[in-house]
RNA sequence: UGGGAUGUAGUGUAAUGGUAACACUGCAGAUUCUGGUUCUGCCUUUGGGGGUUCGAAUCCCUCCAUCCCAGCCA
């Protein structure tokens, strides 16, 4: 199914630089190898399931491996509860790397010898600039920078200075170790970028046998050699970089030369993937954690019950090119509820009971009808739903006196209750203040099952729960985390943007029994309502939370909206 | 103002010298025991200006717009 779709789509700038390169015996072995490159310092979001999928999936369609790499070379920010959760999300996508795990640390003793020898070859220093004043000799965008007065020392000066840097003997910020390359580069990721800087902290692999860390720019071209990557992808802000990735791979000694490809990030309206921000959202409570289903993460998607497939088939209906755009909210969930109308189990829940009373039913009676799972599904399974005097129905469904266009409830106006029976509102009981009791009908009992041997049509069908037989559960309605398009584009503060309607709690909706069957994982939908799943962290057998997933369509809404109503 | 990149319907992505298209959105209609689904139709596109060519989204020149870069972050 997921292949039919991906089958008929053009190859996009990578796949063709692949085929060609493979074409023209460019990759060892003809098997490609890519690898994605996270650093463990948050929670994967959406933006990462564009890389993953290009990265695993570019190995898988072309028959090469891809390596996960948590690219942890800065300790101050990196922690293991971030490798977990990164590791989850791979798997949660479908994805598998194998045996092909590494970290960059794994690293370390290679890169501190290609360091050495480096210094050796006199392409590299020990610099005792402090980080303004490299700062001030960097230059400007404009301006070439100028030689640290450091840069001509002597070999066996930098050779001793690095290993006391190693060894403990400095303090943070005081020495690193650089690139000798070109000061005056128009590009400023040449002008002598640092190799090296002395960091105590604990790391949470090598712990604290190293006090100097390895950079970005350095390290990751080094590790991509090693592994023997050959197509190394990542996003358009490291264009710059390609000349340093360049460099570093013509390093002598590192025989394996990847090539680096830079793509467009990911951005999709009304959402924030800026790490900084989410982890705000997060630290301030503005969102129950990482996880919390409104958030952009893969940890939210998940627990709000995206599939991995709807996901994947999304970042692939978007495409891989170097325009940097923003992608339509729609569009995912187009892809969602896509998804999910395949597979969803319909269920029927009310989330704002209205009393019905069928004065004409027999008080007590009890009938069950058989529901579809999923009409989408020629092998549906069915389930019991009963039915009884007293029912609930949405207060939407009912209008005392109709608008234009409205085929619901209403008195003398007859509708389907889908399954059961047709009826027909007949009084409506008020209290003193004129709030509505419940509604009094008559059902007819030739339409038993939804249909009439007069074949008489109904305009409105609606859905119901007993209420006597009803699942009493929590529902959290969840809606955008933000109501503008793009987040703070108007005041200058994306907080200014917030939905305050992001999540509406029902404490106590009716849902028909066949819902207490509902385990965590499984895909709903409440029929007419959205599509929803069971809360992987406060739902209970004795008190059940269903998340909205997303809203179903809904046009009456919109003519509603048009009408002014 | 230095360097690097990018401009195709509202949005995203194709078309690499030969009829500008696909998907989403939007709009209209049909079907429907979910105002869902499904189906049909409609809307709208090559940033501007030159040039080369029988022919340009595609090649050349130029202008314009947008994004990225001055961490001892990645």
């Amino acid at each position: 199914m997921e292949n039919e779709k991906n089958e008929a789509r053009p190859l996009n700038f990578l796949e063709k630089i692949i085929e060609d390169d493979l074409k023209n015996g460019r990759v060892p072995d003809n098997k490609i190898v890519t690898r994605f490159p996270p650093e463990p310092n948050g929670y994967l979001h959406i933006g990462h399931i564009k890389s993953i999928c290009i990265n695993f999936g570019l190995a898988e369609k072309y028959g090469g491996r891809c390596h996960l790499r948590l690219d942890d070379t800065n300790p101050a920010k990196e922690e293991t509860e971030y490798i977990d959760s990164i590791k989850e999300d791979i798997k949660w996508l479908g994805f598998d790397w194998g045996k092909y795990e590494f970290y960059a640390s794994d690293y370390y003793d290679q890169l501190y010898e290609i360091a050495i020898n480096l210094i050796k070859e006199g392409k590299a220093y020990v610099d005792e600039l402090s980080a303004e004043e490299m700062k001030e000799y960097r230059g400007s965008l404009t301006e070439p920078g100028k030689n640290s007065p450091w840069r001509d020392r002597s070999v066996e000066e930098n050779l001793r200075l690095f290993e006391e840097m190693k060894k403990g003997k400095y303090p943070e910020g005081s020495l690193t170790l650089r690139a000798k390359i070109d000061m005056a580069s128009p590009n400023i990721n040449m002008r002598d970028p640092a190799l090296y800087r002395i960091k105590y902290a604990h790391h949470p692999r090598t712990g604290d046998k190293w006090c100097i860390y390895p950079m970005y720019d350095f390290t990751h071209p080094i590790s991509d050699a090693i592994e023997g990557i050959t197509h190394s992808i990542c996003t358009l802000e490291f264009e710059d970089h390609r000349p340093a990735y360049d460099w570093a791979c013509s390093i002598d000694g590192i025989e394996h030369t990847p090539h680096q490809y830079e793509f467009a990030r990911l951005n999709i309206n009304y959402l924030l993937m800026s790490k900084r921000k989410l982890l705000y959202l997060v630290n301030n409570h503005l969102v129950s954690g990482w996880d919390d289903p409104r958030m952009p993460t893969i940890s939210g998607v998940r627990r709000r019950g995206y599939s991995p497939e709807a996901m994947k088939d999304f970042v692939s209906r978007v495409g891989v090119a170097k325009v940097e755009g923003v992608v339509d909210y729609s569009l995912m969930e187009f892809c969602v509820r896509e998804d999910l109308n395949k597979r969803a189990k319909r269920l029927m829940a009310v989330l704002d009971p209205l009393k019905i009373v069928i004065d004409n039913y027999p008080d007590g009676k009890v009938e069950y009808f058989e529901a579809e799972d999923n009409p989408e599904d020629e092998n549906s399974k069915k389930h019991k739903i009963a039915f009884s005097k007293n029912l609930y129905i949405e207060k939407e469904d009912f209008m005392e006196t109709p608008v234009k266009g409205y085929h619901r409830l209403y008195p003398g106006n007859e509708i389907r209750l889908k399954y059961a029976y047709y009826i027909k509102a007949n009084s409506i009981e008020k209290d003193e203040n004129g709030n509505i009791l419940a509604v009094h009908c008559t059902y007819d009992p030739e339409s038993r099952g939804g249909t009439t041997a007069d074949g008489r049509k109904v305009k409105g069908t609606s859905h119901w729960v007993s209420a006597d037989h009803a699942l009493v559960a929590e529902v959290r309605q969840y809606d955008k985390l933000f109501k503008a398009e793009c987040p703070g584009a108007a005041t200058g503060n994306y907080l200014d943007d917030l939905n305050p309607d992001s999540l509406k709690v029902i404490p106590a909706a009716y849902i028909e029994e066949e819902g207490a069957k509902a385990k965590v994982g499984d895909y709903l939908q409440f029929i007419r309502n959205g599509y929803y799943c069971v809360d992987m962290k406060d739902s209970s057998a004795e008190h059940m939370v269903f998340n909205r997933t997303c809203t179903l369509k809904d046009s009456w809404a919109k003519q509603k909206a048009k009408m002014g109503l």
